[in-house]
RNA sequence: GUGGGCGUAGCUCAAUCGGUUAGAGCGCCGGGUUGUGGUCCCGGAGGUUGGGGGUUCGAGUCCCCUCGCUCACCCCA
């Protein structure tokens, strides 16, 4: 019994809640190609140098949570914990004969070592954009205006937008000295963790939530004062742009990320129905220098990755219908051998006619194929037995109240489809 | 990866102080003559009590290990 269970942190997704998954992915299609994203696919394992490098080798996702194994012919290779360095480096490989900007959007899975809880699985599912080649902060706004429209369609309501910009490899250096410098006489009001940690990854005390690191951060220098003109004026053009498009943000300065790469923008949507720990559902930014450390032209970057699995969660904490049933249109059912064979041909001619139809695929008792098409979700039953083969006709039962009309053998397709 | 809580049919739960063959509801399958599902009646399948070891005359119940879920931390989607 335990040995059927799927490994851990990883999970079957089966009737009825695949329904709801795929009512998610198909929205997700269904805006990428609404704002202009192509769709992109990047394998699932890369060499390890595409995380290592890009990621930065003090992240959490690197040092602990990737799923690393070697091939037979002794090279590194990982699962893929995150998908924008994927992209970047599928797009480096290929630009020639890509447009400039490039957008790409991708749904796919990521897999990440850590233990699993509610909304925190070792292999789970995201749907990403990224806009390729170009710093406009344009592209910042419709990136993040795109995931507020998807996140809202899909019934979050209680969910806010946090931004920041944490600068480029000009101004923030000088942001990161005066912060060690503040944190220098502080350090012995952080928390235990970051009294080990602070000078090496000074930005990451200010993300930090315990009440010592909070206090003891509390007149930190801040990241916005110390943007370059060049920061400062793109920061302000995202701002200008998300109030234009009517996307409600807060800023917080002490959003500063996992991941090494990013630059300028960055923001996560946290959504209140969701226990705090896993509470964001959408993070992402600009990455201007990450083409570069794998090797690649100078190309700028903006993107984010968005959790289908915290997604679903939140959605069904805040009680958001599900939508769009997949139930077939009718249920095919026949009494006996000759209308049977009658039943069969009504399935393919419904199916033909691109009407979703199921029948039964044995021979069994009206009355448990009757339930069977109860159970399928059909509105309607199309009944085949001798009387109606007889008469040319079927039965057109509406399953949510019994009412039957006869309906002429060649009209079928049509009386299901007005 | 660190710390806490919890594991009894598919689901929700019961089982006296450690006592003999672990029960119920729902769900699932079948039947109530080849003419009506969802309601009703009848029947059935389904459990090594997560797994392993120990204590005991006897363990679902007590102890240890392990696996899984869960919450917090860490980090993030």
């Amino acid at each position: 019994m335990t040995d059927v269970a799927p490994p851990r942190g990883t999970q079957d997704v089966l009737p009825p809640s695949s329904d709801a998954l795929l009512a998610v992915v198909d929205a997700a299609h269904e805006i990428a190609r609404l704002y202009g994203y192509r769709y992109v696919e990047t394998p699932a394992f890369e060499r390890t140098e595409v995380f290592e490098r890009t990621s930065g080798g003090s992240s959490d996702v690197v040092t602990k949570e990737m799923y690393t194994f070697e091939d037979k012919g002794g090279r590194s290779l990982t699962l893929k914990p995150e998908s924008t360095a994927p992209v970047v480096r599928a797009y480096l490989a290929t630009r020639q004969s890509l447009p400039l900007p490039f957008k790409a959007y991708y749904v796919e899975k990521n897999w990440r070592h850590g233990r699993p809880q509610a909304g925190r699985l070792r292999e789970f599912r995201v749907f990403g954009i990224e806009v390729l080649g170009t710093d406009a902060p344009g592209a910042d706004v419709e990136v993040i205006t795109v995931a507020n429209r998807f996140l809202r369609a899909r019934g979050l309501a209680r969910l806010t937008l946090h931004l920041n910009s944490i600068g480029d490899e000009v101004c923030r250096p000088r942001f990161r000295e005066d912060l060690v410098a503040f944190l220098e006489p502080r350090q012995d009001r952080l928390d235990r963790e970051h009294r080990e940690t602070w000078r090496r990854n000074p930005l990451r005390v200010l993300d930090c939530t315990t009440p010592e690191c909070r206090s003891a951060t509390e007149d930190a220098p801040r990241i916005l004062d110390y943007l370059d003109d060049a920061c400062s004026e793109h920061f302000g053009a995202v701002r200008s742009g998300l109030d234009e498009e009517g996307v409600a943000f807060e800023l917080d300065h002490r959003l500063v990320r996992g991941l090494d790469y990013y630059t300028r923008t960055t923001f996560e949507f946290v959504s209140g129905a969701l226990s705090p720990a896993q509470a964001t559902v959408c993070g992402g930014g600009r990455y201007d220098g990450l083409a570069e450390v794998l090797g690649g032209e100078p190309t700028p970057g903006v993107g984010y990755g968005l959790g289908l699995d915290r997604l679903l969660l939140a959605a069904a904490e805040e009680g958001a219908a599900s939508s769009g049933s997949r139930a077939v249109r009718c249920y095919v059912v026949g009494l006996g051998e000759d209308a049977r064979r009658e039943a069969r041909a009504l399935l393919r001619e419904l199916r033909d006619a691109a009407i979703p139809a199921d029948a039964s695929l044995e021979d069994r008792p009206l009355k448990a194929q009757l339930r069977m098409a109860d159970r399928s979700g059909a509105p309607f039953a199309a009944l085949l037995g001798d009387r109606e083969l007889r008469e040319g006709v079927v039965t057109m039962r509406r399953l949510a109240d019994g009412e039957q009309e006869t309906v002429p053998r060649g009209e079928v397709a049509d009386w299901l489809s007005r």
